[in-house]
DNA sequence: TTTTTCTTTCAGAATAAATTGAAAGTTGAG
DNA sequence: CTCAACTTTCAATTTATTCTGAAAGAAAAA
């Protein structure tokens, strides 16, 4: 396959791979050109590989940036900004990890917690603590496991899963 | 903390939080409402506690057995059909992951090996290569731990029936 | 069979999310 | 300082997703 028909697919398919997980196709599409991309890119090229307003670009490279996805690269001789995408498969997926454990799974547990006791002697009662306690426990065990991985190396998944199945 | 007050919040906690992944909010609140209720539901009485109309309910509802995280159950002298979830958390996140792992993320290392090898001899296909090789290995790992859960969770199971029949 | 009760479907409406593009803002060069 | 190059912002628009509700379908009851 023809190197710039490859991209084109891949960049297409990460892209639709992302909003399947909550996250923007424009974003998930700039990291993913970004990733199979040598050197870095100005903001013009990423428009017009990817057929984009500028408005557009830089909001998501804006929050790439945010998500330390990606950063910019000051070329020497050049006014514009650069930019280039962590490329280590690794460490994307760490700060994935936890970026959204602290965006995310940390307030809801923090929410569960509030409203883990409830007035009342129904079955329904019961019902709810219990959902409520199962799901905080499950949450502390996710926790732990992505605090795991975020410490160790590339076997995390399954030494901690084997541990955690115990 | 009221039963009713608490239960509203976290229909609507659980609804947001799945809507940040990918999830239809009211597909998540109607779970949510099913995992803290003690008897089953008709769908009138979905309807009336998330103030959604009967297509809405019916389609979201459908769309939960699909995934097998509720079920039909008749209830003796009822004309109606009433709905269950699935209350253990475990079974809960096996069959997200099942599903999940399905429907994404094996379709998505299908896409990545046909495009592992492109032509051209450039720095970027050097690039593009590596970037979809780690990517590669990287979802290999997170398959075989998934694997690995799924597994474990399934010999618990037996296990329990073991215990059970004995 | 006919009626009643409940479920399913789906075109159109409503809502939410993403995108554009032009104007305003910034910054370095001359 | 002024200009030109580039970046950022944001109101308006477009696109995508979700939801409604009425009509049609199905099946038990009469």
């Amino acid at each position: 396959m023809e190197l710039v028909e490859a991209r084109k697919q891949f960049v297409a398919a990460w892209g639709s791979f992302g909003s399947n997980w909550g996250i923007n196709r424009t974003m998930a599409q700039i990291h993913a050109l970004l990733m199979v991309t040598t050197k870095p890119l100005a903001a013009d090229e990423i428009m017009q590989e990817l057929t984009i307003s500028r408005g557009n670009a830089n909001m998501n490279i804006r929050e790439l940036i945010n998500w330390g996805l990606v950063e910019r690269v000051v070329v020497s001789g050049e006014r514009r900004e650069f930019f280039a995408a962590e490329k280590d498969i690794w460490k994307v997926a760490r700060i994935i990890v936890r970026e959204r454990k602290k965006r995310e799974l940390e307030p809801m547990m923090r929410f569960l917690e509030s409203i883990s006791a409830v007035e009342g002697a129904e079955a329904d009662v019961a019902t709810f603590e219990k959902t409520i306690s199962d799901i905080r426990r499950f949450g502390q065990q996710a926790d732990q496991a992505m605090e795991t991985m975020l410490k160790a190396d590339e076997n995390w998944l399954l030494g901690t899963l084997l541990k955690l199945m115990r």
